[in-house]
DNA sequence: CTATTAACCTAACGTTTGTTTGTCTAAGAT
DNA sequence: ATCTTAGACAAACAAACGTTAGGTTAATAG
């Protein structure tokens, strides 16, 4: 009955990284159902089939990926929210950081803007949880917030994740910055059109 | 050497448009790649292979839905930007008429948004096209617009309809109507936060 | 009435898809 | 030195995919 260490102690060459790497740059770029397990294979430097070590299926790679993005942007949003020394400042830093993460190249976030929902339908609502976690920083922040009578509150929410996560439908390198562009979000909602 | 008659006079039974329509619905909802042939075709109450009577390939059919989308937005669009008075009046109106074509559910203008740039590669330059022509009008419209200093014209645009066209993501008939959602839109930016 | 053709259907083609199976290799444990 | 097993490979599977080919029907034109 095998080693008294309860670490999953994984092997030094194993190319699970490169796996869930692969898997979140495809998703991201290509979307879920365009990314097929060939290429996915082909990025990780492997043989379709050996993607089958490490998951039992598609959509299980896909939420293993969404769960260590959920993560990894949970984990920025936090300390960003933490720097800002009021409510407003709090949420125009969350702005801010979370035009970074969607833009970050490298990053995993940009699997929760770039798989649709209902693409994945068996772990769908697990997606949808995991989305919604993240996303309660922002009803907490704009909770928090001082604003004019009129504006709705989950409106704000929705339009202003809904702005921020479009910026990767026509982001460039190369052009503005994306701190630049999350601060000229911060700065439209600020003016008085 | 055949008739005399150079309208290309479709048949009465012709059950293009029921392709037509299917392909705008499903594609809309569910993405191109997500959507097959077989699902329009069985929507349309026909057999898969019916379809290329029609169009020649998939891309081909995603292409017509395309333009027939984007004349429809159009048309809305301009005359929604007749009805404002100024050009702040005008911008507003066009918010909100954006807001409530995308999210009329027999409208094809939704495959604007739910079709990923890159699908449809042997045709990604076409539908390009057509939607910058549909984005020029509110290239104009906010040309036109006093705004304050800080506030870059371009990052405006895509704001807003980066915020419009993710409306799809969470709309749901019973709440809002598309209509009260474009208003709040409009509020949201002329209230300073 | 006959010839034509628009508008479908039926049936299949070749390819790509996610996935499974069995084998091999090398690293760590005994 | 031997055993075990994590981690990969090579090859194939069945299903689903976009697409094609050929036959059928019914409306229209002469």
């Amino acid at each position: 009955m095998a080693s008294a260490n309860p670490n999953k102690q994984q092997r030094s060459h194993s190319r699970l990284n490169a796996v869930l790497d692969a898997g979140a740059m495809l998703f991201a770029t290509r979307g879920y159902k365009a990314t097929t397990m060939r290429d996915i294979a082909s990025q990780a430097g492997m043989q379709p089939g050996s993607l089958y070590y490490h998951f039992a299926s598609k959509q299980e790679l896909l939420q293993a990926i969404y769960e260590i993005a959920v993560e990894q942007a949970q984990s920025r949003l936090d300390e960003a929210i933490r720097s800002g020394k009021n409510p407003q400042a709090k949420f125009e830093e969350a702005i801010v950081c979370h035009t970074e993460t969607m833009l970050d190249q490298d990053n995993y976030a940009r699997v929760m803007t770039g798989v649709l929902p209902g693409d994945a339908p068996e772990i769908e609502a697990e997606l949808t949880t995991l989305r919604d976690g993240y996303e309660d920083s922002f009803r907490r922040l704009i909770r928090a917030l001082k604003l004019p009578p009129k504006v709705d509150r989950k409106m704000l929410r929705l339009f202003v994740l809904g702005a921020i996560n479009a910026t990767r439908t026509w982001y460039a390198p190369g052009g503005k910055t994306p701190r630049q562009i999350g601060l000229q979000i911060v700065e439209i909602l600020k003016q008085p059109l």
